[in-house]
DNA sequence: ACCCACATGTAATGGGTTACATGATTTA
DNA sequence: TAAATCATGTAACCCATTACATGTGGGT
């Protein structure tokens, strides 16, 4: 049981779970978690320990609601996004000061405080960076590319000319 | 006292106080609450809950020590960098996995999900969030920016560039 | 005199992580 | 039949947030 049904903002991961639920139609706690376990950004981890508890939160605030189903033999509940559950999606998604932040950057980070490396570790650390972004990105430039495939194309390709642009910067 | 003062890596938060301390000198874990909470970025609050277990937890691990100066009748307390502190903030500085990876990022998830908002919503809040990132970047293109004004702005540049490449792709 | 900045901390609370525990069904 | 996947959950732990509590020094 949530201790604070009354919040009214839904946190990133409230947010997301919610939206995942909506657009997928009735499922389980661990179709959520599994979603973001498998997810390409490295602060989704979908821990059941996280998930579980988050469903229930958000039954108890009347967001979502659900049904056990034991016809296959195993124990599932589905959770379904209630009109409440709608209305606070929407406040969610539309929430354009918190979309204008700037989010949270490892890169920014470690590049805001890269003068404190000698300049040769700071050449090496910004090649390995830009090499790991490019692996981790095996999708062709493709022109039928799924809704979040592009949108990871767009990220990722703007966070290494990021990257470029920094280390010019840098050189003039 | 830290419960885990074997723990080998640093959190992005303790990395960043060790950043913080190294670049700056000796200084007050108020110092650094206060660099924190006045930093551009909302995921650093720079909370006094935060920072100043943080110091305790960073001086047991022995990468900072602390004398206290109350030379001036307040109690001060003044951290440096140790000699372990400087190594553990290169191997924090340089890991090149974690800056590789996408980050947490509000805009982001929200662009992934807004094919659930109707249409118009969609557009209204893509144009909202580019006017109010827009009008969080006050600083004029100079050429002589600052070190971390230069960072800011490149990053503050690409998100906008992001957020209208996403847009203008839907469009096909 | 009053307020703001400097300075240190703690208590209650919320919530995410890792690791553990259990069991059914499907696939190789 | 063994392993992977589906499915649910809990316990211990860590740590950040909000709010509170306390006090000094300097400027108006």
């Amino acid at each position: 049981m949530a201790k604070n049904p009354d919040r009214k903002t839904l946190t990133e991961l409230e947010g997301a779970a919610l939206a995942f639920i909506t657009r997928r139609g009735p499922c389980t706690s661990y179709a959520v978690k599994e979603a973001f376990r498998t997810s390409p950004s490295e602060f989704w981890s979908g821990s059941a320990g996280a998930v579980y508890p988050l469903m229930k939160r958000l039954e108890a605030r009347k967001l979502v609601e659900s049904r056990a189903d034991e016809s296959d033999g195993r124990a599932r509940r589905e959770f379904s996004t209630t009109r409440a559950g709608r209305e606070a999606l929407r406040a969610w998604l539309t929430d354009s000061t918190r979309a204008a932040g700037l989010g949270f950057d490892p890169l920014r980070t470690r590049l805001f405080f890269s003068d404190l490396m000698p300049d040769a570790a700071r050449r090496r650390f910004i090649e390995e960076t830009r090499e790991k972004m490019e692996a981790a990105d095996p999708a062709p430039p493709a022109a039928d590319l799924e809704y979040g495939e592009m949108l990871h194309q767009t990220w990722t390709g703007l966070r290494i000319k990021a990257l470029k642009s920094f280390a010019a910067a840098l050189k003039k």
